[in-house]
DNA sequence: ATCGCAAATGAGAACGATTATCATTTGCAT
DNA sequence: ATGCAAATGATAATCGTTCTCATTTGCGAT
């Protein structure tokens, strides 16, 4: 159990909901979460949290760098766990399922691109909506 | 004075809010404009549309293909004319503004990195948040 | 021209995601 | 154990957007 030392070096102190969010995140059972997903996961599992607070906890792991925050079409935000390494993603339009990659050749030239026009990037998103053409797409999460 | 056709192609009856929402886009003054945007310069050169009207309008010609809509990070939406030619955006962190480029480099290897996973791309976007590093960055619209 | 009616509009209610408010509770340093 | 700043939870408020519905309008048929 090392959660607590991720919320110390954070600067956040340990409570019991920001604990519950954080190891449904680290539980890896559903790698990208909205705020109403993490409420009812929560819910579900008979820990009840407000859902102002996840909101809150959710946000606050943002800043400290434990989650990253994607905005997807569709309006409201999914949040994963911050592993260090950048990627993009692929959305299944089908069933909603979301997969993630990471191009050298498309990172370089987006440094490239921005360097031409005199900006220097700060973040970016590429998301890909595409149908999977494979058999063992779920079609439903 | 050739909107009436432009309406007519997409099987839209023309209106006076209509017209006035497409004469706005093709002045070319504002070429990235959100719902809210768009009601407000309409109401502040006199035409009094309601603001509901500019959001049925908006998406009628997104469906038309007369417009593109884009979903940048801080939630709402941003239409502009579909010229089209595809592109993505680089949006400025300083002062909002929002730059087109397109790199064929880019498309193509996010062709093959779906392809490699099985998917056919439907739709993408990618957009990369900079700072302008030029003086000309005006630094607030 | 003008009539008639389906389609479009506008005002305001409703909605979903998110944020703010504020009284109560809790972590934790003393 | 104690005290207090920080965190929580219930709820109200906000923001962008969509829905509802009574009124108006474009336009094909007369």
């Amino acid at each position: 159990m090392h959660q607590p030392e991720h919320l110390k070096n954070a600067g956040l102190k340990s409570t019991v909901p920001r604990l519950k969010v954080l190891s449904l995140f680290e539980s890896g059972q559903e790698r990208h979460m909205s705020a109403e997903d993490v409420y009812k996961l929560l819910l579900a599992s008979g820990d009840d949290v407000g859902l102002a607070t996840v909101y809150r906890v959710l946000t606050q792991f943002e800043q400290a760098g434990l989650l990253v925050r994607h905005y997807f079409e569709g309006g409201k935000s999914v949040f994963e766990l911050n592993q260090g390494k950048h990627h993009d993603h692929i959305v299944c339009l089908q069933c909603g399922r979301v997969e993630e990659f990471y191009d050298t050749a498309i990172e370089a030239r987006q440094e490239k691109v921005a360097a031409d026009r005199g900006f220097s990037i700060r973040d970016h998103a590429l998301h890909i909506y595409a149908d999977c053409t494979k058999k063992q797409c779920p079609h439903k999460v």
